[in-house]
Order: C-alpha cells, then sequence, then structure tokens
DNA sequence: GCGACAG
DNA sequence: ATCTTGTCGC
C-alpha cells in the first residue's frame, strides 16, 4: 500500500469513529497495547496485556511477532503496528473493556490516528496516550497530578494534556472509539497511581520487549 | 520555502 | 522505536 492509499483507507474508516461514547465508567479490565522493535527495525514484537481495572494486575497478554507493515511516517503510524497490534488481540483470551494505545487518537492531522483505528477495527472502546505531541497547541498544565489542558489544532479540541504526576512532563490524552474526552482522563488517571505512564501501557512494554528479546535470543 | 513530525 | 555518555535525584 502507497501513503496515499494509506491516507485514503483513513478518511474513509474516520467516519465510522464514535465520538459519542462514553464509554464504562468502571471497566473490569483495560488492555495496554505497546511494540518494541528490533535494532536494525527490521523485526517487531506487539503485546497487549489486560490488567484487573481494580488491583491493576495482568489477567491475560498476548504477543505477535512479525515485519513492520509500513515505513515509519507520521501520520500514518497505525499501518506500521497495527497488524502485530490484531494478531496479539486475537491471541487473547478475554475481551478487554478498555484499549489504552500508545499513541495519539483524535489528535491526529486527519483525526483518525492508531487509537481511531484500533477501536474502528475491533468496535472496542479506545482511548490514546502519547508521550509527545503530534499536532495542537496547548497551555502547560498546573503542576499537580489531575491538572489538564486543552490540545487545540485547527479550532478542534483534540485532547488533553494530563498531568498524571506532580511536578512530571505531561501526557498526551485523546479519544479513539466509543470514548468520551472526560471519561478517558478519568480512565488515564485511574491507571497512574505511581508512574507518569498507565499501568497498561508500562506492562505491555515490558512484555513485547521480552518477547521480541526471546525472538532474537532462543536459549 | 522552511521546519515539525505519535512510535 | 533504538543507540549512547553523562548527570540528577530518590
Amino acid at each position: 500500500m502507497t501513503e496515499e492509499q494509506a491516507v485514503v483507507v483513513q478518511e474513509e474508516l474516520r467516519p465510522l469513529v464514535d465520538l459519542v461514547g462514553p464509554g464504562p465508567s468502571a471497566p473490569a479490565t483495560v488492555a495496554g497495547l505497546d511494540v518494541a522493535y528490533s535494532p536494525g527495525g527490521d523485526l517487531l514484537a506487539a503485546a497487549v496485556t489486560v490488567l484487573d481495572a481494580r488491583t491493576l494486575t495482568v489477567v491475560d497478554s498476548a504477543v505477535g511477532v512479525g515485519r513492520p507493515a509500513f515505513g515509519y511516517v507520521p501520520g500514518l503510524f497505525a499501518f506500521r503496528e497495527l497488524p502485530a497490534l490484531l494478531t496479539a488481540l486475537n491471541r487473547l483470551t478475554t475481551v478487554p473493556d478498555l484499549l489504552v494505545c500508545d499513541g495519539h487518537g483524535l489528535a491526529h492531522p486527519r483525526r483518525f490516528g492508531l487509537a481511531c483505528h484500533l477501536g474502528v477495527v475491533t468496535g472496542l472502546p479506545a482511548i490514546g496516550v502519547g508521550k509527545t505531541p503530534l499536532v495542537g497547541t496547548w497551555d502547560p498544565p498546573p503542576v499537580e497530578r489531575g491538572a489538564w489542558s486543552p490540545l487545540r489544532d485547527g479550532g478542534d479540541v483534540v485532547g488533553r494534556v494530563l498531568r498524571t504526576r506532580d511536578g512530571v512532563k505531561p501526557v498526551f490524552v485523546s479519544v479513539g472509539h466509543r470514548m468520551s474526552l472526560a471519561n478517558a482522563t478519568a480512565q488515564v488517571l485511574a491507571l497512574t497511581p505511581r508512574f507518569r505512564l498507565p499501568e497498561t501501557t508500562r506492562t505491555a512494554d515490558r512484555l513485547c520487549r521480552d518477547a521480541l528479546s526471546r525472538t532474537e535470543h532462543p536459549d
């Protein structure tokens, strides 16, 4: 697929995003998704970890190993990681109530980032939590955990810049599918009792790194 | 035209 | 994303 064709796919799928939500206020399980790459960038491992939303312990997980399905192009990120992530999701024995993606949802040039794509394809509620911005402008939120400021782009509020820990660099929260922005914010805060990044992202990050390492060095 | 640009 | 030297802080 060419970049032009990928953009067409995004514009075709974008109308399918559910912006009403509001999504589960008390999900029983929340999934984290992340991908690790080999040093040469020729291999990748995708991981999904499903956490009990109350205890934040892992109750299910799966991985998918493969080749990057697309070059790294900002704005077309989903085409790179989606196939391996879907492989991992299909290997779960449970269906999570919410997907927490490592990247953006609506906070995207065409309002269709990885979290939207993953949400539409799976039909599950999804949100994006990015470590760095892709689009938009914002004011620095107050230093206290829980403080946030709107992320604006082209006249739209596309997400929130959220402080998950006192005095620590904020994260970028945006809606993916079947979730309100307010609920997405609440869920991210529930997942960050101790660290800047959601517990879901942290467990998935560890798992895909381990899986990649085991793929490169069997023994 | 120039710089920016999720992971 | 990954590599990589040094530095700050708990």
